[in-house]
DNA sequence: TTTTGAGTTGTTCGA
DNA sequence: GTCGAACAACTCAAA
């Protein structure tokens, strides 16, 4: 019998630098690349239906380069530890390799998976293949856990050069015939309704996309990032979230390649880039270490926080269809909606508004991410959210309230971004668009727009829903 | 153990 | 228009 190993692809679909990959093929004959559709397992947090669409085009797009290279992926559906006993019955494989996930729901189904299996006398490796450190791998003078990004970031960058990214095989082992295998199509990942069109127009999902924004981001992108990130109706950021998520490209190769083209990754102009990805890792480690913080603030007195319940399906409501009247929000959600990724200067708008304007708990806004984000992530989703809402690790003071009307001044000065997501607003002058309630009547009516008919009149005002989440973070602070 | 310095991204107000 | 101070107090991490 040939030597026969079985590759689980999960959340790491590519042939460069993949440890699992490599360990797979080091020492076998014939090659098993084995996906498996298992979303219940993720629950409650299963791929919403925007990472769903990702999924099915990097699937296809990792079919395709398995192919060319002689291999071919086997595709499954059901529970995962079922369709692998399955196929290690059907092909004889006496070996498995999977690169690591941190997620709790995963991380527990894994580990019950890899005793399962090795009792059934296979060998059973897991590999890091999306994280540069493995949360347990950094660690405070005191071994815990870090709670706070800039040391944590630090202890990472001393060991940034430990990182060495192994290319993709030139040649796979064949592989056996597929038995009872599915097609991508019977996994049913994309919209029953055509409400891609804006996700085709926006991504390219797969391995080679990622490869090609990477190698534009550093070709330009990278210079500028440090300003540039910040204004939303540019292309300043990297656009690599939903690639890096699906690992797509790892972080280790990210890492190799502004090394090579850009110069010390700790240094200017790489520097604040490297950060993003810090905050990546450190996402990770915070999921890792707190695993019920996707659902519970880590600081617990916010579990007391007086959320709104009067109107807030309403408010709700307007605020996920982008119908707040204010119209950096607005356009932010709107731009959610319609590309499935939102600027991250907006994403941090949006938050503050959420959950202080608008008083409403930072889960329904992480929960509403979570369905409509190409580059959803639990660790990022959670930590974003509940820093956003000030209970999270080393989050803004509650006082930071952003001024949706500031931050649109400041970021979106000439109201581009504004008039490009929300376009009934486009007629007003940069003076108005981002308070279009307080313009004159006259530019209004010049402008074509009659709030409360064309475009919404604020559902909160500004200034005293500020007071209010000030009132309302006092009653939670000393206890 | 104690002390010390610091903590992603802001806003408002008054000079 | 620009600038600095106030907005609080606490916890984290390291010396």
């Amino acid at each position: 019998m040939p030597k026969t190993v079985i590759l689980w692809f999960r959340r790491d679909l590519r042939l460069d630098d993949n440890p699992a990959l490599r360990a797979a093929i080091a020492d076998c004959e014939r090659l098993v690349p084995v996906y498996i559709h298992a979303p219940h397992e993720e629950a409650p947090w299963s791929p919403g239906a925007a990472s769903r669409w990702w999924l099915h085009w990097s699937l296809l797009g990792l079919e395709r380069a398995l192919g060319d290279l002689g291999s071919r992926l086997w595709m499954a559906q059901g529970d995962s530890l079922a369709e692998l006993s399955r196929i290690v019955a059907i092909t004889g494989a006496t070996e498995v390799h999977w690169n690591r996930l941190y997620d709790p729901a995963t991380r527990n189904r894994d580990s019950g998976i890899k005793q399962a299996l090795r009792a059934e006398g296979l060998r059973v490796e897991s590999h890091r293949g999306s994280l540069l450190f493995e949360p347990w791998d950094i660690a405070t003078a005191n071994a815990e856990p870090y709670r706070v990004f800039t040391p944590f970031w630090r202890r990472c960058a001393a060991r940034l050069a430990e990182h060495e990214p192994v290319s993709a095989p030139t040649a796979l082992p064949p592989g056996p015939e597929p038995v009872e295998a599915l097609s991508i199509n019977d996994l049913g990942l994309l919209p029953r309704l055509a409400w891609d069109q804006g996700l085709r127009e926006t991504w390219t999902p797969g391995e080679a996309g990622a490869q090609a924004r990477a190698a534009a981001f550093l070709q330009t992108g990278i210079q500028g990032y440090g300003l540039e990130r910040d204004l939303p109706d540019r292309d300043g950021t990297s656009g690599l979230s939903p690639h890096l998520h699906f690992g797509e490209m790892s972080p280790r190769r990210l890492l190799a390649m502004v090394a090579e083209q850009i110069g010390d990754p700790a240094a200017e102009p790489a520097e604040p880039f490297m950060r993003e990805i810090g905050w990546r890792e450190f996402a990770h480690h915070l999921l890792y270490h707190y695993p019920r913080t996707t659902d519970e603030p880590l600081d617990r007195r916010f579990a007391d926080m007086p959320w709104r319940d009067a109107d807030s399906d309403r408010m709700l409501a307007a605020w996920q269809r982008g119908e707040t009247g204010i119209p950096l929000v607005d356009a932010g959600m709107r731009q959610l909606w319609h590309s499935g990724w939102m600027h991250n200067r907006v994403r941090m708008v949006v938050a503050s508004f959420l959950t202080k304007n608008l008083l409403l708990p930072w889960q329904a806004g992480a929960g509403w991410f979570w369905d409509t984000l190409v580059d959803a992530d639990l660790a990022s989703n959670s930590l974003g959210w509940q820093w956003s809402a000030g209970c999270g690790a080393g989050a803004a003071p509650y006082f930071r309230i952003f001024n949706p009307v500031r931050q649109g001044e400041r970021f979106d000065p000439e109201g581009a971004y504004v008039r490009r997501w929300c376009p009934e607003l486009s007629r007003l002058p940069k003076q108005s668009i981002h308070q279009p309630w307080t313009a004159p009547s006259a530019l209004l009516a010049h402008a074509g727009i009659r709030i409360g008919r064309d475009y919404p009149a604020p559902i909160v005002d500004l200034k005293s829903s500020r007071e209010a989440a000030l009132a309302a973070y006092e009653t939670i602070k000393r206890r």
